[in-house]
DNA sequence: GAATCGTGGCA
DNA sequence: TTGCCAAGATT
């Protein structure tokens, strides 16, 4: 005969049991007691923040969703605005692909869907910027779906709990069967919040505290002694260096010279001063020779910066410029404007390299 | 499967 | 100080 609960189900009940004591409370969440109060998740919150959420650190993001949310309060508010205010907003979280897809998405929604987000996991991976991850946590959390959400939370959890030893990312078609054979039909939004809490406050890389984990009696990592051993992962390669300069023109208005990079690849469509190529050598490809029109450019220093996949070394020029250059690529800003541009942190290096007060007033 | 794509915090 | 890594997606 058949049984009324899924084999998953007595799993599931002691972490939604330890998400209902110990849940973090986050500006984008519906807790389990606001739940109670009969309050609603809103897809377009619950997607803005996993979107934030990639690859980002919480505390990271609690600024950036709530100044999205005022600036844009619906998805067709997003729709509506200007990339470069979306890009300029986002300017300082990384991964600016997301941010580019973001306003893609966006308009999606609003313009084929009608401003309302599909509900199911298929109607929302087709959308630019969500994957198989985002996908699931937002029909699970909106939408109450019971879609298997694995992030990096769940895959150290799912990869302790069944002592996985396969390497990431190999690993991961396994983990995710397991992640839908736990998952319950009721609750599967916090069951995901749930994974994903435990893993970012119990289950952590190092150190984990097993001795408050609601699945410490069925662990096998944990009998094994050994739980800081998974996920197994593969050996990362180490990072190569680029060399480049960087080049700020200043007038006497207080002017500096400002261009848009290509919206593809590194740092696509955000404003940057004019610099060299970035190249594994150091030559005169990257040096004060190389700049992007004539003027007394002198040496300011050098700033490091670290990208995922290389490090950067920019040489920093500064000139002051006696009248205005007449270019065909880029643009003149006020350099008291520079908070309203969408500059990654590594040009607001380079720039405050340049010119120490350049940020001084625009950040708390 | 492997590379690409940011940033800041912390042990 | 340096390495690690945080609610991944795209090509």
């Amino acid at each position: 005969m058949m049984t009324s609960t899924t084999l998953d189900a007595p799993a599931a009940k002691p972490l939604l049991d330890w998400y209902d004591r110990h849940h973090r409370d986050l500006p984008w969440r519906v807790s389990p007691p606001m739940a109670a109060r009969g309050i609603k998740a809103d897809p377009y919150h619950v997607w803005l923040s996993e979107v934030m959420l990639q690859q980002t650190t919480v505390p990271a993001v609690k600024p950036y969703f709530a100044n999205f949310l005022a600036r844009w309060p619906t998805v067709r508010d997003l729709a509506d605005a200007a990339s470069e205010d979306v890009m300029a907003a986002w300017a300082g979280l990384g991964y600016y692909a997301r941010a580019r897809n973001l306003k893609k998405c966006a308009e999606a929604v609003a313009r084929i869907h009608d401003g309302v987000f599909p509900s199911t996991e298929e109607g929302l991976k087709s959308l630019p910027g969500i994957g198989d991850y985002t996908a699931a946590a937002v029909a699970a959390i909106a939408f109450n779906r019971q879609a298997a959400v694995m992030d990096g939370n769940v895959e150290r959890v799912i990869s302790r709990l069944f002592a996985i030893a396969t390497p990431l990312p190999a690993a991961k078609p396994l983990m995710k069967q397991k992640v839908g054979l736990l998952t319950p039909q009721h609750r599967p939004g916090d069951f995901a919040q749930a994974m994903m809490d435990l893993g970012a406050t119990i289950c952590t890389p190092k150190r984990p505290a097993c001795s408050l984990c609601p699945f410490r009696g069925s662990c096998e990592a944990l009998r094994l002694h050994d739980p800081e051993h998974f996920p197994v992962k593969a050996a990362k390669k180490e990072k190569p260096v680029r060399h480049g300069a960087a080049f700020i023109a200043v007038t006497a208005d207080g002017d500096i010279f400002l261009r848009r990079r290509i919206e593809s690849g590194l740092l696509g469509g955000m404003t940057e001063v004019p610099t060299t190529n970035w190249t594994a050598r150091q030559d005169g490809a990257t040096s004060a020779g190389a700049a992007p029109f004539p003027a007394a450019w002198e040496p300011c220093g050098t700033v490091i910066h670290v990208f995922t996949h290389f490090e950067l070394r920019l040489s920093i020029y500064r000139a002051a410029i006696p009248s205005l250059i007449q270019t065909d690529n880029g643009w003149w800003e006020p350099v008291t404007n520079l908070d309203s541009q969408a500059l990654p942190t590594v040009m607001k290096k380079a720039i405050a390299a340049a010119i120490p007060l350049a940020f001084k007033y625009s950040k708390d």
